[in-house]
RNA sequence: GGUCCGUUCGUCUAGUGGCUAGGACGCCGGGUUUUCAUCCCGGUAACAGGGGUUCAAUUCCCCUACGGACUGCCA
């Protein structure tokens, strides 16, 4: 590898990016940066049928929040653009015209129609193939079986055409997937693909190959179902001369759904109850929502943790790395062959990691302002003590504010089945005398070490065990069974509130 | 149908011509805790099947089965 490594992501705006073309662009910034290589991102726009607004945005944000930062692109600029496919237009008829003049590339006038029709007649006649080739073009209507009079005079009156690639015969081609090995494919198998269509743009194989190569792409590191179409583009490279220059392949595994088969899809988010975005997506036409990783509480750096696990794994058995540490630890060779089935479980488990591990200060600044908005005039001090009370009972940064509403406001209930386990006969007087004890304890010795010295020494002196007193405590502090450390409870919520919630409780539960 | 690709615990994976086939998630048990969670300890569970090659195959080869992708003027 002596040349400048460059990798570049190619996405094309039909919609949100899912977490399978996420992945696919997480494994191409990681070789980049690994290689000290550049990144781009290159927008493949040549369908405007299917051209969808806001996705090209959506794209860039989400890589963005990911943390993959982009070296070249439609925004960065760079010195390789236009990065956007519909703005090179000049540059593919320019390139269409060397395929042309060297033969390897016709004209054909066939109208779907017709192309339609020729596949059914062969699907009829019991043939294996279904292609438009070398055998079956003689029938069509193309360079090979029109004069050059009559094919200028066609495209002079103004009827529409496309370019085909001419496969040549017989030819074995062996390239080398970086990930799979050696695949090899006789060109008698391929069909006369399309190169140009009739709207004037090229399709996906054209464009990819002159792109790739004028922007001096080192490594194309893409999708499993683009391996089938390999061979194509290594003719391509071939026909323009340029097969010395042809970057290295590697076809990354598929990401599978979680259960049942085939790959994940978009809508399998939905009907699982997980997301399958980045971020959440509207679209446009429809104004159907649909939901995001960021916005169901997860952090990015779990997120790509996660991924990044699905068909690689580093070195040692961590689990847990960040970015920078995937950069080091990254190794193509080691990316697996077969697909990897997702885990929204194991992503949950990611995230609760990444919550724990996440410094409070940071964590609160992500969640105060939801938190502000459902608690008014919260104290951001207040919120990060409660952060790091509740935070390692998180799997999503959305549960807090189930785990930690009580901080915030008096309950409202009781939880039933905590009342029916924990509150006894005898429980309003303890608390009445739990009540008269902490209200003894001054207000600058409100700590949660002092108040649980004063209330262990009493029940101790009292015989009475540490439940029978402790559970009804925080059912009537917090409303429910769970929780974080009582008497942190306590301290966090301070001496009037605590005496308030002890009064409230024993008026309000009752058996 | 055709072409191509793949197959280690339920899932993500490590691994080797000879190992008690390792780790993680999940699940189940136990400990810690006033509780929930965290944490700790333990358990469950896999080399798709059949042929070869070999003293020896999960590992190398072949076949079968199964799974997947592609098969558009979509990417």
């Amino acid at each position: 590898m002596n040349k400048k490594v460059r990798i570049r992501f190619a996405p094309s705006p039909t919609g949100p990016l899912h977490i399978g073309g996420v992945r696919t662009a997480l494994f191409n910034y990681l070789f980049a940066k690994k290689h000290h290589g550049d990144f781009l991102l290159r927008i493949e726009d040549t369908d405007q049928t299917r051209y969808v607004k806001g996705a090209e945005e959506y794209i860039m944000k989400s890589l963005e929040w990911c943390g993959i930062k982009i070296d070249e692109g439609i925004k960065e600029g760079g010195n390789f653009g236009p990065y956007r496919q519909s703005e090179r237009r000049d540059i593919y008829k320019e390139h269409i015209k060397t395929l042309l003049n060297n033969g390897s590339a016709y004209y054909a006038f066939d109208t779907p129609d017709e192309l339609d029709a020729m596949r059914r007649r062969l699907e009829e006649s019991g043939s294996s193939v279904r292609q438009y080739n070398r055998f079956t073009r003689g029938e069509m209507k193309n360079s090979f079986t029109l004069s050059e009079d009559e094919v200028w005079a066609k495209i002079e009156k103004g009827d529409t055409f496309v370019i085909r690639f001419n496969i040549p015969e017989n030819e074995e081609i062996i390239v080398n997937d970086i990930i799979r090995g050696e695949v090899k494919v006789n060109s008698s198998q391929l069909d006369d693909k399309v190169l140009f269509k009739s709207d004037g743009l090229p399709t996906y194989h054209f464009a990819n190959v002159v792109d790739d190569r004028l922007m001096n792409i080192s490594h194309v590191i893409r999708g499993e179902e683009w391996l089938p179409s390999l061979p194509l583009h290594v003719l391509l490279y071939r026909a323009f001369g340029w097969e010395n220059e042809m970057p290295q392949f590697a076809h990354l595994p598929l990401i599978l759904k979680p259960e049942g088969k085939g790959k994940l899809s978009k809508r399998d988010g939905d009907r699982l109850g997980f997301p399958v975005f980045p971020l959440n997506w509207k679209d446009p036409e429809t104004g159907e929502i649909f939901s995001g990783y960021k916005e169901s509480g997860y952090l990015p750096d779990a997120f790509i943790n996660m991924l990044a696990l699905l068909g690689w794994s580093p070195e040692n058995d961590k689990e847990i790395l960040s970015l920078n540490e995937m950069i080091k630890e990254f190794d193509i060779h080691k990316v697996h062959k077969s697909g990897a089935r997702f885990s929204p479980e194991k992503t949950k488990w990611f995230n609760q990691q990444y919550i724990i591990n996440t410094p409070n200060d940071k964590l609160t600044d992500l969640l105060l302002p939801e938190t502000e908005k459902k608690f008014p005039d919260v104290d951001v001090l207040y919120v990060e003590k409660v952060v790091g009370l509740v935070k390692e009972r998180m799997h999503l940064l959305t549960d807090f504010f189930e785990q930690a509403s009580f901080f915030f406001q008096t309950p409202k209930e009781y939880n039933p089945k905590v009342v029916k386990k924990r509150w006894k006969e005898d429980t309003p007087e303890i608390l009445k005398q739990i009540y008269d004890i902490l209200k003894e304890i001054p207000e600058i010795r409100f700590t949660s070490e002092h108040t649980e010295h004063i209330v262990k020494t009493y029940i101790e002196k009292n015989e009475l065990n540490f439940g029978k007193v402790l559970n009804p405590l925080r059912l009537v502090l917090t409303g429910t069974g769970g929780g974080p450390h009582l008497f942190d409870i306590i301290s966090a919520l301070d001496k009037e509130e605590t005496l308030l919630r002890i009064e409230k409780g024993l008026k309000e539960i009752k058996k």
